[in-house]
DNA sequence: CACAGTGTTCGATGAATATCTTACAGTCCC
DNA sequence: GGGACTGTAAGATATTCATCGAACACTGTG
């Protein structure tokens, strides 16, 4: 039982950084790597808070994706939330596109190069 | 005199890469540098071919300067061209904004963070 | 031709960072 | 409480990459 109460989580909530606070440069740093940009684009394609972190398919340990999911936090991108055991997640395109008009399409545009 | 005749140039053109042939992942890790921003800023403020490599004040050496221009040119960001012994430069404006809408913009626009 | 100016190449170095393995901390269910 | 599951943290390793110094190549000029 014990359906989520006010003082009973004893873990420590994600540190999350708004988009309004993230330089272009830390953006673009995140978004320059072909692992995360799987991230995204398959979030993309996901409803909000559907997708666990270890739901994602890439080739990497598990540890190295608590990683880059931490680095999507500080850049904006993303938006976790504890839910049980899991951690789920949700693209923050609204906010991103408000500080970064247009980047996020451009990466979600899945064009043939690469 | 000799006013550079065709057949005179014994010099290695450089190499250029088209926008149209640059991968997402390519174009934003060469943006994702701020020596190499500062490079692209600088030169958006300035017309065409009137540049050269050198006139750029960044704090690093030479040999780095003419490595992020070698970068930038294989992003499909600058385009270069002999003039006597300089090299001068051209930022690719049209081309690379038709190829990644935005992007250029989003660099350019010096926003306050960073 | 010698020389100063400009830029590239090469080798080395140092700093970031992506990754793995292992260990640990929560959460849920039996 | 024990155990399966999920994710983070810490330490080690490897790779990428930005940078520098020195050597080299080309240009134009005296």
């Amino acid at each position: 039982m014990s359906n989520q109460v006010e003082g009973g989580s004893h873990r420590a909530a994600p540190v999350h950084t708004h988009p309004e606070d993230v330089s272009v440069l830390t953006a673009l740093s995140a978004l320059a790597d072909p692992v995360r940009v799987q991230l995204v684009r398959e979030l993309a394609g996901s409803p909000d808070w559907t997708r666990s972190c270890g739901s994602f398919d890439v080739r990497v340990g598990k540890a190295a994706k608590s990683h880059h999911f931490s680095v999507l936090r500080g850049a904006g991108l993303v938006e976790q939330r504890d839910e049980g055991p899991k951690r789920v997640n949700r693209l923050r395109r609204e906010e991103f596109d408000a500080r970064f008009p247009g980047l996020l399409d451009l990466v979600l545009r899945a064009d043939g190069t690469d």
